[in-house]
DNA sequence: TATGAATGTTGTCACCGTCAACATATGGAT
DNA sequence: ATCCATATGTTGACGGTGACAACATTCATA
């Protein structure tokens, strides 16, 4: 097959490349020359998919949180299972949903989507995802509980997942054998903290 | 006072600028070029400093971890606190580094710098500071507790004032209100895991 | 005071993101 | 089947960047 004019799917081929580069490499060396490079496509061809790299970045980022938001909604609105269950459960799937999509879960939380106004969709969905464990920790506790109470349960939580999540991620847990083993343990620690 | 040719201390200047920019911006975004022309000197001046950009954000990553330790050693190690009390201790300094100084803290979380090998300094600080992490963790157990129990409460410790820290600091938690006392009530509740 | 080292400058190169102008392919209306 | 608007890909250009080499100035000290 000869090299063709057009590509097929650029725009889904772009989305791909730079997952994979993810994989390895950090946000900021994702450049459209690379990825058109690649591709085997002219250093313009990008530009008729994205208006920016960061666009693209942005793209993904929010295509990240569709996604984990699809992963976290059943967990929190399981009706056969009590609150800590669904407290338990979501905290793995959670830290599981980071590590199988680490590429996506590392550019869900760059900086550069959380100066406010500047990528509102992002923003817009983060905050529905960390109502989902917000809801779901909240839940754990008495109806009569101080809202207080309820919100630093959350924020412990929230803290300790997204934690356990980026220092799998980033490299720096390799040593630990069994990571299945170490999420229950700390999940069902969180759950007793209630 | 007229311009001159030599600066006086362009190495302090650049790293103070660096830590400026990094208030704001993110690492990518730190260019010899803008540090130059905020410090109104010729645009190759940072290279008789530092080799290039990376070397200069790897020593203040590492000069970040020196701090750092320095600020956690003597919680560590403060004879006339109990294994608990310790422990508490050193989950309230550790999240107050990261907030007082949160530049450096997310420079040395950098995933740029955990590349094994190419930053041998930065992940031999890294190591050391956790070191202390899990020293103080595994003396809230008995000392018969199983190795693997000691790493994974130090693990869970640390997860979680890592994501407190980085939550506060990417801004996504610009809501709470009395953060001391939030990194009061998750670092009793670590304790109370024990 | 002279001289080598430290520091700052300018010139140059290859790379990058972005836009404009142009080329080709695709798909639907006729 | 043909025509044409649109979608997509390409090339050229511009200003920005990091990096290095060659050159200029100042500093330290013998």
């Amino acid at each position: 097959m000869t090299k063709q004019y057009h590509h097929g799917d650029l725009r889904e081929a772009l989305i791909d490349a730079t997952l994979e580069m993810l994989k390895n490499d950090e946000a900021h060396l994702i450049g459209f020359r690379e990825l058109a490079r690649r591709l085997d496509v002219s250093r313009a061809a990008p530009y008729r998919h994205f208006e920016s790299v960061e666009n693209l970045l942005g793209f993904i980022a929010e295509e990240g949180y569709r996604k984990f938001i699809e992963a976290l909604e059943p967990v929190a609105h399981h009706g056969a299972l009590s609150s800590k269950e669904r407290f338990l459960e979501l905290g793995i799937v959670y830290v599981n949903f980071a590590l199988k999509n680490s590429a996506h879960y590392r550019l869900m939380f760059d900086q550069r989507f959380f100066k406010t106004g500047t990528f509102p969709k992002v923003e817009h969905l983060a905050a529905q995802a960390f109502g989902l464990l917000k809801l779901t920790a909240s839940a754990c506790l008495p109806a009569d509980a101080a809202p207080e109470e309820k919100n630093q349960l959350a924020n412990l939580a929230w803290a300790s997942v997204h934690g356990i999540s980026k220092l799998f991620i980033d490299g720096q847990w390799d040593q630990v054998q069994d990571r299945q083993k170490f999420i229950r343990y700390a999940c069902e620690k969180l759950v007793a903290i209630v």
